[in-house]
DNA sequence: TTGAAAGCGTTACCAG
DNA sequence: CTGGTAACGCTTTCAA
């Protein structure tokens, strides 16, 4: 039989309680009793005070949850992803705390009861739209929950850690309407609920269902519609997934028309990046016959000369990490919204004469 | 007070048990009466079965811990750390498992706690050498455990994932031996217990107590020797820690010596790549001038056309993974050795004349 | 400083 | 298919 408390209790020949201080109030016994009872301990392989036990009589798990929607080996392919995770993860380590990954992918069933059976004090939900299937799950295990989504409802015990996605996206084209650009296509993932990588139709942003795509793609409207440019006249190109690959397919269908437009705008630089690749397989220079931009500035955007919206992921990590462990009462500082900066690099310049 | 699942057999009118069932075995009632029960635990509010004491009464935790030496915001830093994960994450998410990443870094009780604390049946280990601290901690869990890292003591229940270190790194060296390379250096992290940037005298790697660089080194040492090179007449130099500035610092104390080396080994990509921006800096040309090799092959090691030891992180994660949720009976399977392959680039070349 | 008793919220077993 | 009963292993008063 596995040791418990009791096992060793009886062994040194005090109570339960005395061996349960040992481990978790040193304060409350002599050292000598304290070292007696760790040296039984290890002779008859007492593996410490079970974790289960402990988290269920103290009533705190001593982790907190990340959840994204897309799977857990992704959260490591995404280079933004990995940041956040980092930011998160000093929070963590800072308040002595673990970092519990849930499995959210694939089967519904499978990551419901992944929900259900996490042992954490509460969850970091990264890219799960509030509409997801696992909304429910998560929301009601009651525990504090730090999103990077604005949600409509204004629940109180929600944090929120994010920036002006829409001012920030806006921000981008904004610039490019100043050098001139008219015709342009918009490049994202998540804007048709099937995973395609095609130029799509949607009548307005509004349609798109996930907050970060849906927002940005508002703000690239906004800045264009001010330019008398309007909806029904850009491009719209949905990428199956936020890959470079995808990025570079989805491109093609707009640069091998005749009529291609003068700037690409994607709401990603993954997805950016894929369009600069494309543009060199057909000898196209950025930022003279295609401008494009981007959004994050991942490291490889510095290298590409990518134009994108600078954001600081692991600060965002970190400040939903710490929004969580340690949730301040006054409500204002519940929500925090982090800085943008727009990044002015090589992939832009004035739109080509002749198309405008 | 907090709903419990006694609770919501009173609003129903059941049986504990029979709650429990709709949630644990929907086989064992009627999916009209699972319905209700769901139905009523939604309007009281219930969050579903308590992790902890669910846990406590399985015995399975339903997440497996991954420890790191480092810190864990350094795991997110080190892309051959993020590889690894992302090939672990893919196992757990498999079998249904959360991935628990536990910090121990900074203080040792702290560490130790989290390791007690952890609530995983088995954990994944990094980077923790056999004499590190937290060694005792992890044992005396009495957990299923896979390492990276070849033990002496043969336990049979510890399972191992990991490469030939000493071979593939002596392939590494050998290559520069044919290629005519007699006076060279070796650049490693954790040579000595000291985190210090400088040339450092050891009498032989296995005064290294770093299984990982030890192995490496006593792989070049083995090449070298085989062509005649003694120990004495090798640079060693030591890296503060596994990143490309201190491999460029490194490098600084033999590249600015008159009689610098015709090659510098490193242990790792990272370090590797940090010799190259060395080498830039002095506008010395790696491959002709000073032939530079690495270990790992990360994605940023083909780009700038180090010769490395290929090696497959996410494999090795996968694999860590697999055999710790599914322990093969076999005791031979319990051992993995996972292949590597010599990737020769432009960062090596035959070894200038009138050094050798 | 120590010890006895009372749960923490579940699930497994077994008889109905 | 249902419902008692008995753990699971620990922490936490509170009194001695």
């Amino acid at each position: 039989m596995r040791p418990t408390l009791q096992t060793v209790a009886d062994a040194v020949g005090v109570s339960r309680s005395t061996v349960s201080n040992a481990y978790s109030n040193p304060d409350q016994l002599s050292a000598e009793l304290r070292e007696k009872i760790f040296e039984v301990a290890r002779k008859i392989g007492y593996p410490g005070p079970n974790p289960a036990a402990r988290s269920l009589r103290r009533g705190r798990a001593g982790a907190i949850g990340v959840l994204f929607t897309d799977s857990l080996p992704y959260a490591f392919t995404d280079p933004y992803a990995v940041q956040y995770l980092r930011g998160v993860s000093e929070a963590a380590e800072r308040y002595d705390s673990g970092l519990l990954l849930v499995p959210l992918a694939g089967d519904e069933k499978a990551g419901i009861h992944a929900v259900q059976n996490a042992a954490v004090d509460g969850f970091c939900i990264y890219c799960v739209p509030e509409w997801h299937w696992a909304t429910d799950a998560i929301r009601s295990r009651g525990l504090p929950i730090v999103t990077s989504e604005q949600h409509d409802d204004d629940r109180p015990d929600v944090l929120y850690v994010g920036i002006d996605e829409r001012g920030a996206a806006r921000a981008a084209a904004a610039h490019l309407v100043a050098l001139g650009h008219r015709q342009v296509a918009f490049l994202s993932d998540y804007v048709v609920p099937e995973r395609i990588t095609a130029p799509v139709h949607i009548a307005s942003p509004e349609e798109v269902r996930y907050y970060t795509a849906g927002e940005r793609l508002r703000g690239f409207r906004d800045a264009f519609a001010e330019a008398g440019v309007a909806w029904a006249d850009i491009t719209v190109l949905s990428a199956a997934a936020n890959s470079r690959e995808d990025g570079a397919r989805a491109a093609a269908y707009a640069l091998d028309r005749a009529d291609r437009p003068t700037a690409i705008l994607a709401v990603t630089d993954l997805l950016a990046l894929g369009v600069l690749d494309a543009l060199a397989v057909r000898g196209l220079r950025p930022g003279r016959d295609v401008s494009v931009t981007g959004f994050d500035d991942i490291p490889e955007a510095g290298a590409a000369g990518l134009t994108t919206i600078r954001q600081d992921p692991i600060e965002r990590g970190r400040r939903s990490g710490e929004l969580l462990l340690d949730p301040p009462d006054d409500p204002a500082s519940r929500r925090v919204l982090l800085p943008t900066e727009l990044v002015v690099r090589a992939s832009t310049g004035p739109a080509p004469h002749g198309w405008s």
